[in-house]
DNA sequence: ATCCCGAGGG
DNA sequence: CCCTCTGGAT
């Protein structure tokens, strides 16, 4: 690998040593769940309702007992509690007939679950299962986009150029470091450039505090 | 007001 | 490809 890249790798690893993935759960089968609550809202948020949920509902079959209109009032503090409350039963229904209820370890049997696309696919298989996997969700496609690590305009071209630079055994640990400096300091609308160990090499670094930058 | 760690549907 | 769905954070 290009010492450039191992240098960006080992730079954020010392940065953020801890980055992993903030949900809470115990089992695969939880994680999926919290999963698909975290669409567009804090993991924060969906550990705050987890608990209670987790110990209500503890299999697959369990959620085949509730109706819609009951579990999106369980999950309506995580936002667009229509689509999720559909996706969980929908998911739990085929887990239940297709899957003997349990949560498939492979990308493509878990893409195949109603309401599972490409990024919750990837962060069960990896998370819960060790399967390596880079989600492209917006932070790291944002993020690899402006320190020059990936130069696709789409996702998948992202993922495709990321993993052809790093070996597998660190598809994991980049998308959390990523993730994670996505969060912290290279924000959507006002990055902190200023605090950035990228900024040295990164094509779109602002020298100033409070300016914009695409991607 | 505006944006967000997404997925499905038109 | 573009739209919609949601509450919450900023």
């Amino acid at each position: 690998m290009d010492k450039r890249w191992q240098r960006v790798f080992t730079l954020l690893s010392e940065m953020y040593p801890d980055a992993r993935c903030e949900l809470n759960y115990e089992t695969p089968f939880e994680l999926l769940i919290a999963t698909i609550l975290s669409a567009q809202c804090t993991d924060q948020r969906v550990n705050i309702i987890t608990p209670r949920l987790f110990q209500r509902f503890r299999s697959p079959e369990d959620y085949l007992e509730v109706s819609q209109d009951e579990l999106e009032d369980l999950i309506r503090t995580c936002g667009l509690y229509r689509n999720k409350a559909r996706s969980i039963i929908g998911c739990c229904r085929v887990l239940v007939r297709d899957f003997q209820g349990v949560v498939p370890r492979d990308l493509v049997s878990l893409e195949s679950l109603p309401g599972v696309g490409r990024k919750t696919a990837a962060v069960v298989a990896s998370n819960a299962f060790g399967v390596p996997a880079l989600a492209v969700d917006t932070h790291v496609f944002r993020v690899a986009r402006r320190i020059g690590l990936a130069r696709g305009d789409t996702p998948e071209k992202v993922e495709a150029e990321v993993c052809a630079i790093y070996p597998r055994e660190q598809w994991i640990e980049l998308h959390h470091i990523l993730i994670w400096h996505g969060r912290r300091l290279c924000h959507a609308r006002k990055p902190d450039c200023e605090q950035c160990p990228l900024a040295a090499d990164c094509d779109q670094a602002i020298s100033g505090s409070a300016r914009e930058v695409s991607v």
